[in-house]
Formats: structure tokens, sequence, C-alpha cells
RNA sequence: UGGCCCAUGGUGUAACUGGCAACACGUCUGAUUUUGGUUCAGAAGAGUCUAGGUUCGAUCCCUAGUGGGCCAACCA
């Protein structure tokens, strides 16, 4: 049977299926280190380890991979767990790895037992010297042949507080010429003194991730570890740990390492991303203009466009950069079928229908949603002062502007068509109101008698001068100029960032929006998706803009 | 003067143990539409990095080259 779309990674699995490995066995883990914010790289390993647990309806783990206190904060586990879920997952096991820590211990002692783990009492300096270049191998430390006893005692002392910061490391004895620097004797644990989100103060001595990945896969019975390709040497280690400790082992988990996601114009490196937040180009973790996950969802996506957007890059291993165009249509996509549709006026111009009574109104209303018919119709009020966008309406137009000018006509959303007249200036000359008539026969959905409209080619919103309510729209440009920072090793920020990345404009919205709830979204018809901010009340009626309409109009 | 990984329309992926390159985004037409949105129909666009080899037949296997990525943290 030929099934298309299947990705390298689950033909890998499928492959061990077939060769016999049971499907009870599959489980996987998604293990992030709690020392920042998600952003939208964890997307793609949150949803390929997630979709895989239900596609082979497997258990997957949380592992936070909490192994060096310097850097890790409780906070931020709970700050991933709140962002896993608000994707829409649950996991299986909410794991650890210092819940390993004593395991680890132990296997290191089984480790200095044969042979394979030495103290050395070299500084940081002097081993990185040692170990050579890729051309050139390196050169075994003087502790490298310090008797097993001794390392054990050391070792131990070590744990036991008996010694300084940096004062000894314990290296595995693996290679000092490997062609793979990795395997050249890599320190697997280190004293650090620090308080540790979970385990406080009880350990000083911390293992290295290459000494704690392999054997907490293990541990938790992993069957297949997933990473992103920058590990690959590291599958090297990871195997001949798990052989050391466990030679008689058959069921091993094995790595297998994937292309991560990096998408144009985004910055994901927490240094960066702090620096831009110290240097005050962004208002924090969530400002809109990130791609952590938190401003993801602040900006008003959705957990279904995120999802959808890592389906669609796919999964391979070639590093790319995957453009922002696709992360705007899987918004676009998913917001056209579930936001209501409310009429909001960006950049307000006043219309007046003349033979329109003065004080007369009616209420006029349009569907909710044209592709959810069920959600009924909203509701607003007409009458002879209208706003409308300043950019429907043109003095002179070009030929094929279909919107307002002199003598043309245009249909107002739900109601009437109308016909420019006259404009009124202002000392510059510029247009501040556009007066026009309209045709009382003209009204939506009524049989329209004798008259035709059917040549009336556009439809624009507007929004009655009586019942406009002022709130504020945040309008977002890419924040970097560069396409791919994160690749970049020193970066100068005044040069980096776009200072235009950030609008806030006074707008005018309809009545029903008043009320918006936070993180609810909309789709100001014809202008875009935006979202109430985070705050969002009656003193501080804020919207993000979330994503453009796609606009085949071209001048 | 090292090792490992990768190379398919503009972009991202697909093509089962070799059988005349498919899908999505984007682009361009046309239709529908009270959102220049949506939807629908259709089109253009690659002969698979290069050179050899194996084969009746190569995107797929082999060799070499080229280009890109990764590796020398007491980070993960």
């Amino acid at each position: 049977m030929k099934e298309k779309g299947k990705n390298f990674i689950e033909s890998i699995i499928d492959k061990d299926l077939n060769n016999g490995l049971s499907s009870q066995k599959l489980r996987f883990r998604f293990p992030p280190e709690p020392n920042g914010y998600l952003h939208i790289g964890h997307i793609k390993a949150i949803v390929l380890n997630f979709s895989l647990g239900q596609k082979y309806n497997a258990p997957v783990n949380l592992r936070f991979d909490d192994t060096n206190p310097i850097k890790e904060d409780a906070l931020y586990i709970e700050e991933i767990k709140k962002d896993i879920n608000w994707l829409g997952y649950q996991w299986d096991q909410e794991c650890y790895a210092s819940d390993y820590f004593e395991q680890l211990y132990q296997w290191a002692h089984l480790l200095i037992d044969k042979g394979l783990a030495y103290v050395d009492s070299q500084s940081s300096e002097e081993i990185a010297q040692q170990k050579g270049t890729p051309t050139r191998p390196g050169i075994p430390s003087k502790d490298r042949s310090r008797p097993i006893q001794e390392n054990k005692e050391l070792f131990t002392q070590m744990k036991e507080g008996k010694f300084e910061q940096g004062r000894y490391v314990l290296r595995a004895k693996l290679s000092m010429d490997s062609p793979n620097m990795l395997l050249r004797d890599p320190v697997i644990y280190r004293i650090i003194y620090a308080t540790h989100p979970k385990t406080k103060a009880q350990w000083c001595i911390y293992p290295m991730y290459d000494w704690t990945h392999g054997q907490s896969d293990f541990i938790e019975q992993v069957s297949h570890s997933l990473c992103s390709l920058e590990f690959m040497p590291h599958r090297a280690l990871y195997n001949a740990f798990l052989t050391a400790i466990l030679p008689q082992e058959k069921d091993l988990p094995f790595q297998r390492e994937f292309s991560r996601l990096n998408v144009a114009y985004s910055m994901t490196s927490k240094r960066k991303i702090q620096k831009l937040i110290s240097l005050g180009y962004v208002d924090g973790w969530d400002d809109p203009r990130l791609h952590t996950i938190c401003a993801l969802r602040r900006k008003g996506y959705t957990p279904q466009s995120l999802k959808r957007f890592v389906e669609l890059a796919g999964v391979s291993k070639r590093s790319k950069v995957i453009g922002l165009p696709l992360l705007e249509y899987c918004i676009r996509e998913d917001l056209n079928l579930h936001a209501e549709r409310v009429m909001a006026v960006i950049d307000p111009i006043k219309l007046t229908i003349v033979n329109y009574e003065e004080l007369y109104s009616e209420d006029i209303t349009f569907e909710k949603n044209p592709q959810k018919p069920e959600l009924g119709h909203q509701k607003v009020r007409f009458s002879r002062e209208l706003y409308i966008e300043r950019s429907d309406f043109m003095e002179t137009p070009p030929k094929k502007f279909f919107r307002l000018s002199i003598g043309k006509q245009v249909r107002l959303k739900g109601a009437y068509v109308v016909q420019a007249e006259s404009v009124i200036q202002d000392q510059k000359d510029n247009v501040v109101e556009v007066r026009c008539i309209y045709y009382p026969d003209s009204k939506s959905g009524q049989s329209n008698g004798e008259s035709d409209y059917s040549h009336i080619k556009a439809t624009i919103h507007w929004l009655s001068v009586q019942d406009a309510i002022d709130a504020k729209a945040n309008v977002f440009d890419r924040l970097l100029l560069s396409d791919d920072v994160d690749s970049q090793k020193e970066t100068d920020y005044q040069e980096l960032i776009n200072p235009n990345s950030k609008k806030t404009i006074s707008i005018k919205i309809e009545k029903s929006l008043a009320n918006a709830i936070e993180g609810n979204q909309y789709q100001f018809l014809r202008m875009g998706y935006f979202t109430a901010d985070k705050g969002f009340d009656k003193e501080n009626r804020i919207f993000n803009k979330t994503a453009t309409l796609r606009d085949s109009y071209k001048p």
C-alpha cells in the first residue's frame, strides 16, 4: 500500500514495526530545558512527537532536561507546561532528568569501575586545549590513567561537596583522536553550587546532557528519541554510553534527527531576545512581534494554525528557513473559518448621505461569518453620518479602482448603494468629508424594483458616526530587517531592527466590540484579522493585528 | 590535511524493495460572490547540483566533484 506524505521518521518507525518492534513499546518524549520560553522552533518538536503519539496511539512524555541549575528556573517549567497545553496536547508522564540524578550517579560509578571514566583536575581551558582540532588528534590528560579506586574516591568526594566549583570534572575515557570531537573524552559531570529548581541543594555535581539524555530515554522506555540535526554527532555518545552501562540490554532507545524549523525574520535565541527586551526594542517575551509561543498567542495565532504550519513545513533533514507567507496562510485559513466578521474603520473619513433623513436610523444585519451561516447575524446601526475607510475614496481614481469617487457608486455593506457627489476640504485641500446620495430602493436583501444594481463592483464597510467607539490597534511589520538572524553570530541590533515594526493607531469600532474578550479574534471586514490584546477592557481597547487579508487589488 | 549530514519547480515537502516527477504555498487566467475575502475551475513553472558508473531503465544504487549545514562549551 502506498502511503503518501509519510515523513522519514514515520518511515523509520514503520520499518521498526515491520521488523518486529511491538507497537506497545512505542513511546515518545518532548524534552525541553526549562531555561526560557518556548518558541516556534519548539512547536515543531512538540507537534512531531505528540502527533506521532496520536498516530501510533503511543504515550508521549514531557521531560524537563534540567541538568544545569545555573540556567534553569521553576518559572519556565510552568510556562512551558502552559504553552504545551495551549497547543492542545496532553503528555503522559511529567518527568524530570533530575529524577534520575541518583541513578545517573550510580551509572557513573559503573563507568568508572569499567575503567571508562576518570576524574580530571585540569582547568576547562587546559582540557579544551588538549582536545586538539578536527584535523589534529588530542593529547591525553595527565589524569587519564588515574587508578580506578582513586577515581571512585574523588568522584564520591565531588558529590559530597568536598571541592570547590570547577576543581574536578568526571570525564568519559573514550578516544582522544576520534574525528568526532565529542568523543574526545567528554566531560560528563561537573561541580556546580547552585540551587536547582527541583532538587534545590541536594546535589553539587550535575550530569552533562550527553550523560543524561540517552539514559533518561532508557529509564522512561522511550523508543524513538527525536531531536534536531545539530545533535547528530551526539548520537555516537548516546549509543556508546547506553551500551557501556547496559551491555546485555536489547531494546535500547535510539536517536533520530530532523531539521529544526527556522522561520524567516524570526529570532529564537534566548540571549538575543533578552537583549532586545533590555534595549527596549520589544515589550517582553510575549511582544507580538516575537515568535515565542506566548507572543504568537498574543498576536492571535491559534493552536490549530500553528500545528498546520508545522505540518505543511514537513519533516526532513535539510537545513532551511521557512518563509513567513506560509505561516500567514495558516492563520488566515483558520480564522477565515472561525473569526466573526465585524465592522471597524482603521483610518476614518466622514461620509454624509445628504438625502437620508437626519434623525432617522435603521438596523442593518450581515452574516457573522459567511463560512458559518449558523452563527447568525451581526446587527449594526445605519444613519446619515458614517465613517468609511479613507482608502475607499479617491478623488482621482486609477482605472481599476472600483470603490468610491465622485460620480461613482458603491454598496455600503449590508445597506444601500451610494453615489459620491462632492467633497469638503480643509485649508490644505485634504478631503475631510465625502457627501453622497443614496438610493432608497437599493437596500440589501430587498427586491430592487425597476432598478438594477448588479453592476456595482465594490462593497465597502462603514460605521455610523453616532455609534462608533474609539479603540486602538497595534499594526505590526517584521521586527527584523534580516531574514536569518539566528545564524548570525554577532548582531548589531541598531542595524538589524526595523524602526517601523509597530504602529499603534486610533480606530473606530462597532458597538458590539466594546466588550470584546481578551484573546478573541475578529475579522475586521476587508481589513484583516484582529485579536483583542491582553488586558482588553473599557479603558483599554486595544487590538493586535493578527494577519492581513489576501488582496488581489493591484493599483 | 578531518568526520558526519543534506542537495527535487520561486518556496517547503513527496515519489513503496529503481519504472516516463506529485502535493501545498506562491504566481497567472476565468467563474461565483453584498468582503478586490472565501469558494470553484484551469494554467504556467523543475526533467531532480555536476561528471562518470551499474542497469533494459536512475530523483532513487555506486564513485568523484561542487555547494550548503553541523562538530573542537565544566550549554542543551
